[in-house]
DNA sequence: TCGATATTTTAATAGTTATCGAATCATTGG
DNA sequence: CCAATGATTCGATAACTATTAAAATATCGA
């Protein structure tokens, strides 16, 4: 991951709208949230909802897929496995902090 | 580590400057590096170097330390650290993606 | 097609962040 | 003490980001 892509990926993550949605789809899983629902989650207003939820997917934090008449988002796992590595292997030491810890096998499911 | 911090954190290397002067930070261990060698490194002028130091520090990955003239800045690991832990643990998925890796045994010193 | 629902886009505004020259502060050597 | 060096603070300005109401777009059910 080049250092343009990871910056980015932190500005999105840094923002507590932003940070809270992205938790909430990590935890959701494949089967993602809908953009009001995490609207309504987070109190936040619909449009503000989306210009987050744009800048999350500008980043290639998220995916979206249309299901109805609901927009659903997914966390991206492959984009923040690649950012994880690029911290740990930039940002944490000459020793690369773990070689063989993916932080994900693949486009894990909910675990269970 | 609770979510404001990590988001003081991530705004902290969300910029380009910032992410680089940490990166070499990183590199150089223990020992640091002044202000004015970062400034001139990344090709920025002192006042300008000096704001973003100030916004590292404010977010606690980074200490100074006076030296004679300068003032040599390091890398914070733990802070480091807890970084990665809040995002492993938040926003990799349910299963903590590594449970036994710590990004650093603790205040490591220059590899070798 | 119409009305309702779900979401995004637009546009205006307020607030924050980045930039950098000039002024200031701290330390050292002479 | 003074001049030089290394760094920060100040202040002005430009650029970007967040917020949200209102308008537009898309889908659905009847």
């Amino acid at each position: 991951m080049q250092a343009d892509r990871v910056i980015r990926a932190l500005s999105a993550l840094a923002q507590e709208h932003r940070l809270a949605a992205f938790r909430l789809l990590v935890q959701a899983g494949e089967q993602g949230v809908a953009a009001g629902v995490l609207a309504e989650k987070l109190q936040v207003p619909p449009s503000s909802m989306s210009f987050h939820l744009a800048q999350l997917g500008n980043a290639g934090l998220v995916t979206q897929r249309r299901e109805s008449r609901s927009i659903i988002y997914s966390a991206d796992y492959a984009a923040m496995n690649g950012l994880m590595g690029y911290l740990t292997e930039n940002c944490c030491g000459g020793m690369s902090c773990s070689q063989d810890t993916e932080c994900f096998p693949s486009p894990q499911r909910k675990s269970a």
